[in-house]
RNA sequence: CGCGGGGUGGAGCAGCUAGGUAGCUCAUCGGGCUCAUAACCCGAAGAUCGUAGGUUCAAAUCCUGCCCCCGCAACCA
């Protein structure tokens, strides 16, 4: 048997899981359920990443140590599992002893090797922020953009991964195969990384006075090793490398799975470790993109996240799955709307799948008492009808293995088509008038047999509407034996004989006007509503009015104004809010409003926000302003009022 | 010259690597059928394929310039 082994990425348990994690998780299981139904032997695998600074300031935030909070969110990861019908074979945590314990063997090995160095790592640390930043991140003073203090430079001693050392072999190896890193964008995108910079080693521990949550080096028990390998090992380590069954198994199918914000991790940092422990490199990178809500990024602060569950919850498991698979181009950003989906569960599920089977099966039950009749002679429009299949189902599997999973069902769709339009040509009802039992017995068993290869390839995607469409055809499904690459070639895999179960439509309409919306229903349609308006942003999220009373927000004059240096978008305004002194308020506003012409005018400022350098001037304050079809209007009260006057 | 992605009938997309009738889904209009759901099937209208040039017998597809949009980054407090 041919090995399989696909992986997520682990996901980082932080957060709780949003639509990105169940999308990546879903499409491996398609994935997985595709090979599977190959013959393959496959492995899935997909897990948490549980170590680290932002897990214990996670956990000390919510009052529990980090294993306590681990344990938390991980399940939190684990339980959804079940509910997006993923089929994985293991879920694995990096807290897990047999991952720590390979960890360490890695790091030894690759340590004895000579790849990891003890060296320096200077860095400007800021104690506020409990980090190190980079010389990019300070401000133009070489201040923590946060608190605006100096940081402090803190000379450390690490361990370092020679990474650079493995540059030109990665390079290499990129180019001689094109289908490593794919789509083609992202293999463009690291080969030129890899073209454009010397790669720098790569830092690996953090000494344990800063940081004592995660494995500790076996070759200095003051250090734990950070991040990468201690992440990225999982994908070997729940194969037991280096002498376990399962990795001499599965390691030789290996593909991974990850969105594009770890591209660089996974094409880089997670080769040049394989090269370095003298593992051979995984087959495939397979790399997704991002689902937008309303053309912009999720994200918490806009309150566009959409929780997997609740979807599931609203229009099913098989529903929600087809979709992400359906409207996502594999390594495109695809934009999610509850709207698209319920067109597409309509349009797709509904009337063209879902119908089809349901007016198949009540034909087969009328006219053949429900047991599926014998073909006879075909004719032209049988082979046709054959021939269509033929290539749909090419097409799909050849799709589908590469990830595209929009391209593939859009072909499969061709038939589910061709079938309606199969009906619609030979017409049983008339044959049935005729009393030409022959011939409708042809057309009946190839409309049926057709519609069992389109539901065993969609096993993949639902798997258990698949095994339902499948056993109202008289089949009892075992993906175990089943063998998708003959069903190409073959026609007639169909029993005959066998009591066919007619019954409605298992896909029904989703209604959206005509009934009584439920209560979450109501709230999501308000939501779709204003969106539906340009100018309105949608409102989300009430605040306690003590909330409210936080603000200082005061009115003022604007005594002077000029542009900042090096900046088009910025204004150094000065307001006086009857303090000794004008406050100095740094303004992306220079795109509407010229200094002159603002200066004098009265405007509304928060007073008590954090004061914050942007480009490199301090801003104490925001003026209040409304953005209208590309100008900007300043917020004013209706007449003239003191300076410092308090809004309320 | 920061990095990257994209501009194709009303909407959303495919096609571009290997130039040769512009394809799909949704929406609109007309027709057919009655097995099925407001379904299904057929047909029609609707695109100078962002723009200006170039290469070619031939360009959505290759090359060059320009415009616009979107991520990231930054100058949105």
């Amino acid at each position: 048997m041919r090995p399989f082994f696909i992986s997520t990425p682990i996901y980082y348990v932080n957060a709780k899981p949003h639509l990105g994690h169940a999308y990546t998780t879903i499409l491996a299981d398609c994935v997985a359920r595709y090979h599977r139904l190959r013959g393959d032997n496959v492995f899935f695998l997909t897990g948490v990443d549980e170590h680290g600074d932002k897990i214990v300031q996670a956990a000390e935030k919510a009052g529990q140590t980090p294993k306590e909070y681990c344990d938390g969110i991980s399940s939190l990861f684990r339980d959804l599992l079940p509910k997006l019908g993923a089929s994985n074979d293991h879920f694995v945590r990096t807290t897990d002893e047999a991952h720590k314990a390979i960890v360490q063997k890695a790091l030894q090995k690759v340590y004895d090797k000579g790849d990891i160095y003890f060296g320096e790592y200077g860095g400007h640390y800021c104690f506020g922020c409990e980090r190190f930043y980079t010389e990019k991140e300070l401000t133009e003073d070489g201040l923590c953009p946060d608190h605006l203090v100096k940081p402090e430079y803190i000379a450390e001693k690490n361990y370092f991964f020679r990474m650079s050392k493995y540059q030109d072999a990665l390079l290499e190896h990129i180019r001689k195969n094109p289908d490593f890193i794919r789509p083609e964008r992202y293999r463009n995108e690291v080969i030129s990384l890899l073209e454009s910079g010397a790669l720098e080693d790569l830092c690996i521990s953090r000494p344990k006075t800063r940081l004592t949550w995660g494995v500790e080096l076996p070759f200095d028990e003051n250090f734990v090793t950070y991040v990468w390998f201690d992440a990225l090992l999982n994908y070997v380590s729940v194969l037991n490398w280096p002498d376990g069954q399962a990795f001499a198994e599965y390691w030789p199918g290996a593909q991974h799975l990850v969105a594009k914000d770890i591209l660089k991790p996974h094409a880089i940092f997670w080769p040049t470790m394989l090269m370095a422990m003298d593992i051979p490199l995984y087959n495939h990178l397979n790399v997704h993109g991002y689902w937008l809500v309303r053309d912009t990024k999720m994200s918490k602060s806009i309150g566009n996240v959409i929780e997997p569950a609740e979807m599931i919850d609203r229009y099913g498991l098989a529903g929600f799955r087809y979709f992400l698979m359906r409207e996502m181009t594999f390594g495109q950003d695809g934009s999610f709307s509850e709207d698209a989906l319920i067109t597409r569960f309509n349009a797709e599920l509904a009337n063209d799948l879902g119908n089809l089977f349901n007016r198949s099966l009540a034909m087969t039950k009328k006219y053949f008492d429900g047991i599926i009749p014998q073909s006879g002679v075909l004719q032209d429009e049988d082979n046709e009808l054959i021939a269509l299949c033929r290539q749909s189902l090419e097409n799909c599997q050849r799709l589908c293995m590469r990830f595209q999973f929009a391209r593939g069902l859009d072909a499969l769709w061709e038939l589910v088509r061709g079938l309606n339009k199969y009906i619609d040509v030979t017409a049983p009802w008339a044959l049935a008038k005729a009393q030409n039992t022959e011939r409708l017995g042809t057309v009946m068993y190839t409309l049926l047999e057709g519609m069992r290869k389109v539901a065993i390839h969609l096993w993949p995607i639902m798997p258990e509407k698949s095994v339902t469409m499948l056993s109202l055809l008289g089949i009892e499904f075992d993906p175990a034996t089943a063998d998708i690459e003959a069903e190409i070639e073959s026609f007639g895999g169909l029993v005959t004989g066998k009591e066919i179960q007619p019954g409605g439509n298992i896909f029904p309409r989703i209604e959206v006007e005509k009934k009584e919306p439920a209560e979450k229903e109501k709230k999501s349609q308000k939501k779709e509503k204003k969106s539906a308006e340009p100018a309105s942003e949608s409102i989300e999220g009430l605040i306690d009015f003590e909330d409210f009373t936080k603000l200082d927000l005061r009115v003022g004059t604007v005594v002077s104004a000029e542009p900042v240096k090096k900046a088009d978008k910025l204004l150094i305004v000065r307001i006086d809010i009857g303090e000794s002194e004008p406050r100095q308020v740094v303004a992306g506003i220079a795109e509407f409003w010229k200094p002159e012409d603002l200066v004098g005018k009265q405007v509304t400022m928060v007073a008590n926000l954090k004061p914050r350098k942007l480009r490199g001037e301090v801003s104490q304050g925001m003026i209040l302003a409304v953005k209208k079809e590309g100008d900007l209007m300043l917020l004013q009260p209706t007449g003239g009022v003191p300076n410092g006057s308090r809004v309320s």
